[in-house]
DNA sequence: GTCTATAGCTTGATAGAC
DNA sequence: GTCTATCAAGCTATAGAC
């Protein structure tokens, strides 16, 4: 593996540890195992290398998502199994993360990664809500599109929720509480 | 207001907008209009100071919930209340938002705040939830712990979709949709 | 391409005058 | 109680040798 690459995947570790604000490029090359000049030689900045660390991060997290919700033979199974998806809700999202922190937003570089995440996201799951509702297997007066961000921010919350306990123990409970009121949306 | 007093909503204001790792004792001093002194006399450090901030952040968000989710005639109407409650949600939660500060979740001082405050809030709407069902509104399968987790999440997920969109569009989706799951939940 | 040296600034905290 | 001065360490970036 070459130095740029390194340097990308130290930085998507630290940024989904740290976040932005609290990854500096120095440790992003003692991870690596590069020098200063190296870093610079590839990337114009820290900026530069975030973008392109996030930008991987986002292509790695929507080929994990679509791999599962690609799969089931329903709307709700299909639904059930993003929701239920493995994760690590200790560590968070590596994608959402970033929308909390405030150089992130305050750069549109470095926001469109995660704006064009969750766009699709939310696209995606819209599109399975109005399978759903189309086979009769969902409640006609479900809004895909607000059905599908609830899902969405019950993830994301249910990180937070997570975090704040220092247990998984919320979100696997979100997640529950989520799939159970999908069952009751039934048709 | 004394000088300790703007200490503290100084701080309130920066955590809030930038987090703890974004924060310096520095800004702190200069958002209240007070010396480095005066901020090392009325507290140990920047520890310190966050922990008084992040208390009286909870306080006051327990206190603001509290008041939306004690009117409303039916457990429906008062968790849409919560939900429906207004917000701003391209600021985020203030105190959500701590559970994603890795210094903050390295520490149990630190964390301990947002803990008790999700803590009370998930307890509160399970509350509501299980009165809900006893009084035969919903469904009688409904988990409330579970279901408490789902509503807490959307509202702290739907802060990272709006932040992450650029736009309070989503976070009003999510709340649309977890409104609707919850109504088809009645019994 | 990678290294070391250096720069100018900020961080979080302490010291000591008033 | 509040101020200014000072500190060692870390930050992000540039320069220039190899």
């Amino acid at each position: 593996m070459d130095t740029a690459e390194r340097l990308i995947e130290s930085a998507q570790q630290l940024l989904w540890e740290r976040g932005y604000v609290g990854t500096s490029p120095k440790a992003i090359q003692q991870r690596a195992g590069a020098g200063q000049g190296s870093m610079y030689h590839h990337f114009r900045g820290k900026p530069d290398l975030a973008e392109a660390a996030m930008r991987r991060s986002a292509a790695q997290l929507r080929a994990q998502a679509e791999a599962v919700l690609a799969v089931g033979d329903s709307a709700t199974a299909r639904l059930g199994g993003y929701l239920e998806r493995e994760r690590d809700p200790l560590r968070g999202c590596r994608v959402g993360r970033m929308a909390m922190d405030p150089d992130v937003i305050a750069s549109d570089e470095l926001r469109r990664p995660v704006e064009e995440t969750f766009a699709w996201l939310r696209d995606r799951l819209a599109e399975i809500v109005a399978e759903g509702v189309a086979a009769g297997e969902l409640r006609a007066g479900l809004d895909p599109s607000d059905t599908a961000a609830a899902i969405a921010a019950v993830v994301q919350g249910g990180y937070v929720l997570a975090r704040a306990a220092g247990s998984r123990e919320p979100f696997d409970a979100a997640v529950r509480g989520a799939v159970a009121l999908l069952a009751a949306a039934r048709a």
